[in-house]
DNA sequence: TCAGGTACTCACTTGCAGGTAAGTACGTCT
DNA sequence: AGACGTACTTACCTGCAAGTGAGTACCTGA
C-alpha cells in the first residue's frame, strides 16, 4: 500500500519536501490538523467534502511513516483514534503557509473559485484568505 | 494535450498553489529559469537531465498559459526560442524556496541522498527547486 | 430489530501523467 | 552525402494514483 516512508533520492529540497506532500489530500489534511489541533478520524473525513475513507487512510498512514502526523489510539469500546501534527508537520504547514498565501492571491488574480463546501458541512469555518490558510 | 491555464476550483490557496507547481519538472524549470534569468529550449533540456522534450515543452506550454514563463521567438534561421519567469513566476519561485529549506533539513534528518548528475552534466550547480508528481 | 456510528481493510477498476520513439523543416559542419 | 543542431509535433504505451464499493467487528439509540 506503499505506507513506507519515502526517501529519495532527490533532485534538492523541494523535491524532498514535495515528494511528501504530493497526494491530492495531503495539504488539506495537514491545514484541518493545524487549525483543530487534534481531529479524530471521522472528523477528518467530514472536515475533507470528497475525500474517500481508503485515500484518507493511506495519506494518514504515509504521513504518520513520514513523521508528519501522530497518531493516538484509545482502546475503547466504540474505537477512538486521535491524529495531531508532529513538529514536522507544524514546520512543514509554516512553509505551505508561504505557498498558499501566493496561491490565494493567484486565485484572487484568475478569479477561481472555491470548491463549495456540501450544504450539511461546517458552515463558515476554513476560508482561506484568513491570516493562515495553508 | 492540457496546455490551458489551470483554473479551479480549488479548496484553499495551497490547492491553487499547487495546481500550478503539479508536474514531475515545473519546480525544478522554475529554478533554472530564476537561476539563470533566460534559457534556450535545448539548454533548459541539457539541464534538467532525464526530461523528454515532450515533457518539457509541455511543462513550459502550460507554465506560459498559467502566466509563469514568457516564451521569446527570434524569427531565425537555426530556430531561437528564449524562456524566462515573468514576475509571478519569481514569487512562486520565492514561495517554493521556504519549501525547499523544509525539504533540505529533511533530507538532513533522514539522510537522503542527491539523485546522481549523470557525468558530464554541470557540476556542483543547482541547489533550489525541483519536484516530484503532486 | 435494525439502522447508524466507530475505524478501518480488501479487491477491482479507471484515468491520466509521464515515458518512448519517430517525424518535420531548415541550415551548417565535416 | 550525411550527421548534427535548432525547436518542436504526433502517436502509442505503461504504471500508478485515486475512485468505487463491499466487508468486518463491535456498540448505541429508536
Amino acid at each position: 500500500m506503499a505506507t513506507s516512508a519515502r526517501q529519495g533520492p532527490y533532485f534538492c529540497g523541494v523535491d524532498a519536501a514535495m515528494d511528501v506532500v504530493a497526494g491530492k489530500w495531503k495539504s488539506l489534511i495537514l491545514w484541518e490538523l493545524d487549525n483543530h489541533g487534534t481531529r479524530r478520524f471521522a472528523e477528518l473525513r467530514r472536515g475533507l467534502p470528497g475525500v474517500s475513507e481508503k485515500m484518507l487512510i493511506q495519506h494518514l498512514r504515509e504521513m504518520e511513516a513520514d513523521g508528519l502526523v501522530h497518531r493516538e489510539v484509545y482502546r475503547e469500546v466504540p474505537p477512538k483514534v486521535e491524529y495531531s501534527l508532529t513538529e514536522h508537520g507544524v514546520s512543514l504547514n509554516a512553509a505551505l503557509a508561504v505557498l498558499g498565501t501566493w496561491g490565494t492571491e493567484r486565485m484572487r488574480r484568475i478569479g477561481a473559485e472555491k470548491v463549495s463546501v456540501v450544504a450539511g458541512d461546517r458552515p463558515a469555518d476554513h476560508q482561506g484568505g484568513s491570516t493562515r490558510s495553508v
